[in-house]
DNA sequence: AGAAATGGTGTGGATTACCAACTACTCCAG
DNA sequence: CTGGAGTAGTTGGTAATCCACACCATTTCT
C-alpha cells in the first residue's frame, strides 16, 4: 500500500544487493590496506589499461581524484604508468605483476565470502540470475578493443 | 580458460552490477550534497531506527566513524539522535521529516535513473530477478521487530 | 561493591573527493 | 602552417570519510 511502483520491489532489491556486495568487498578490502575505490580501480584494470580519465569517467569520480588514487596505487607498486605513445598528453595506467596477483587473490576471497551465499540459488537459477543481471548492464562499453 | 570456476561469471556480474548501481548512487547522491556512506545510513533509518553501533556495524564502519557522519546528517536536520531510555549509555538515531522527505525524493531519482536499464527486461523476468536476488540476500536480519 | 565489558564521543593522521589553476599536448580554422 | 580552442594530466587547497586510540558514562558480571 505504500506504492503501486511495480518496479519498485525491484530496484529495492537491487540496491540491497549492492549494498550487501559493496559490505562485502569493503570488508575483503580493509584486510588488505585498500579501499573500495582502490579495488575498483584494480578491477576494471584487470583485463585493460585505461587512461586516467578514462578510468574516473567510468567510476564517476574527477580526474584530479583517479590521478592522487593511482599516485598511491603506483608507491605500492600495485599499478604503473606509460606515456601513451599516439597521445603524448595520455597516461596509460595498468597493473603490475604484483596488482595482478593481489587482484587475482581478492577476487578469491570474494568469491569465498560470497560463495555461501549463491550456493542458496539452484545451478540453473545461477545462470539464469547471470543472463539477467547481464541483460540489466547492458553490453560492454568496448573500452579497449576499439580500432 | 581462465578459470574452470562455475561461480566465476555470477561471482562477476554480481560485482559488475554492484559497480554499476554505486556509480550510479554516488552520482546522484553528489547532487544532493551527500555522500553514498550518508545515503547507505539513510537508507537503514528508512524503515527503523537504531543505535550508532548497530548502524556502524551494519555498515562496516568503526563506531567513530558512524559519530561523526550522524554528527554531520545532524547538523543538517536530516536525522536526530535520542537516548535510549533502556540503556543510558545508547543513542538511537532516526530521520527526520525533512530527512525522511530527502530519503523518498532520492529513491524516487534512482527508480528513475535505473528505469531504462530495468525495462530492458520483460516484465516476468523481473519478477524473477527480485526473487532471485532476494533468495541471494537471504531473510531480513529484522534489526527492529525482535521482541 | 569492584572489575570487566559496552556504547558513544573526541583527537590525530591518512585517504578520498571536489574544484580551480596550471602545463603540455592535440586539433581545427583560417 | 600558425593561433586558439579544447583535452589530458598534475598540483594545491579544502571538506568529508575513515581508522586507531584514548576517554567517559553506564551496564553487567563476579
Amino acid at each position: 500500500m505504500t506504492s503501486d511502483d511495480p518496479l519498485e520491489p525491484l530496484v529495492d532489491v537491487l540496491v540491497r544487493t549492492t549494498f550487501e556486495v559493496t559490505g562485502v568487498l569493503t570488508r575483503l578490502a580493509a584486510t588488505h590496506d585498500l579501499s573500495l575505490t582502490q579495488v575498483r580501480v584494480l578491477g576494471i584494470l584487470r583485463d585493460r589499461r585505461g587512461r586516467v580519465t578514462d578510468l574516473a569517467a567510468y567510476l564517476g569520480l574527477d580526474k584530479s581524484t583517479m590521478s592522487g588514487l593511482v599516485d598511491r596505487a603506483e608507491r605500492r607498486g600495485l599499478v604503473a604508468r606509460d606515456k601513451n605513445p599516439h597521445d603524448r598528453r595520455a597516461v596509460d595506467v595498468y597493473l603490475t605483476p604484483a596488482g595482478a596477483e593481489l587482484t587475482r587473490r581478492a577476487y578469491l576471497e570474494v568469491r569465498r565470502e560470497l560463495a555461501p551465499l549463491l550456493e542458496r540459488l539452484p545451478a540453473d537459477d545461477r545462470s539464469r540470475l547471470v543472463g539477467l543481471l547481464e541483460t540489466f548492464l547492458g553490453p560492454e562499453p568496448d573500452t579497449d578493443r576499439a580500432p
